[in-house]
DNA sequence: TTGATTTTCTGACACAGTGTCAGAAAATGC
DNA sequence: GCATTTTCTGACACTGTGTCAGAAAATCAA
């Protein structure tokens, strides 16, 4: 079962191949810039070839950003094994989806394109679940974090708040700036020079807002972002 | 100066007219769709008088997202001008984002596709430059709030946050949240079925993260969000 | 009204890229 | 070594873009 024909085994490593060559054409160039015969004149196959890959360029694109969204659920599970009290733990997440958008500013982009309903609609259905299963598992490491917190009594959440709920907070405002800082020009023009920081200091006091203890005024979570950084850096 | 020849005239109108004509291509049928023939066609003139008017479909788009800038801008006014405390002149503010995308759906899916740099790029910078005006004005109505509740002392704000940057925060939320909302096919499964509640009860906690007065624990903010819907929904 | 002048509009053209498929070429198996 | 299967190719038919010479319409002056 594991052991493929050297035939197939090539076939296999052609789609990384076309994989890697799309992605410095869409990064320098722009999505419009891809085209099948960019990529066959890279890989130096004939378009024929990629299309018994990928049935159009929007499939290379949604591939991409598959990559992306299963490096961030590895990440995510790294960051959340972080050793310390719940509210670390959830910082250590936060710091792993910077550390994702710093490391891997092309992931972020592909997905962009991939959130535009044209170019997701033109790729299979198959790709799609891909990412949404991906979805759902950072979804559930992260609630697995604030699972814990309540469990710990670090947290009580309000009747109403479902530890996805909470989540789906922190995922819009972290996701929301991300892509703020990627698109608006105004950022600079009204003194929004430094995101990633007032993205952390957002989160703190939202989860502030939740009484999740230890909160800002009782314990400096800066130092503490200071300390995951420098475990987690060397791990992504 | 006001008079315009009436063949100036029916230019400028057409201008308008083709903009209509393309709206609901690309709300129907996606922007893959929209094409300089499919326009031409629905207004009943050539292609080349369409590219009189833009020089490509980017410009298009840019148009269509400007009129919903625009748009935005005129609603955050008069949320900013409803009576009350500034706790609650920023909840009506939020509301107004809110109604924003339910109202104008369309207007928010131009938004995201002008976010593409592959597509920003194509267009005349001037264009480009209205709909940044927008964010700018759209920035400068809500800072006025914060800046508000900071001298009627509601708000005290730490030294390294500025009114902008607290702006920004609430920015990222929603701007964040409403995109998943369009965009995520991982929302229902996960519990989230009323995105726009969820908003609202996140913007509070992070205002109360910053003890903006009144908090939620000394005021019911949902009676007043009732309040603000009850008078505002009429002028929107 | 007329014709000269300017403005506006059109559709044919050259081009770029897509997705397909018959048949060439290569690999595999007997 | 040859038959069978798999893989690869490039020509083809299409769709859509952006341009521009010249047709058509509007404007204006006498």
């Amino acid at each position: 079962m594991g052991t493929l024909s050297p035939k197939k085994l090539e076939i296999q490593k052609r789609e990384q191949k076309i994989l890697d060559a799309a992605r410095p054409i869409v990064v320098r160039e722009g999505y419009q810039a891809l085209s099948m015969e960019r990529i066959a004149e890279a890989v130096e196959y004939s378009r024929g070839t990629i299309y018994n890959h990928f049935s159009c360029k929007e499939e290379i694109i949604i591939a991409l950003a598959q990559k992306g969204a299963a490096k961030r659920v590895d990440m995510f599970r790294i960051a959340a094994s972080y050793q310390g009290i719940s509210r670390f733990r959830m910082l250590a997440v936060c710091y792993a989806a910077e550390r994702f958008v710093i490391n891997y500013p092309d992931y972020f982009l592909f997905e962009q394109i991939f959130n535009l309903d044209s170019v997701r609609e033109k790729a299979p259905h198959q790709r799609q679940q891909l990412i949404h299963t991906c979805e759902i598992q950072c979804m559930e490491v992260v609630t697995g974090v604030v699972r814990d917190a309540v469990a710990h009594g670090d947290l009580i959440l309000p009747d109403d708040v479902t530890p996805e709920r909470l989540v789906f907070g922190l995922w819009a405002l972290t996701s929301g700036a991300y892509g703020l800082t990627f698109t608006s020009q105004s950022l600079p023009q009204i003194g929004i020079d430094d995101p990633y920081a007032i993205v952390r200091s957002h989160v703190c006091r939202l989860l502030d807002g939740y009484n999740w203890n230890p909160t800002s005024s009782t314990h400096c979570l800066n130092e503490e972002f200071a300390k995951i950084e420098n475990s987690l850096s060397k791990l992504f």
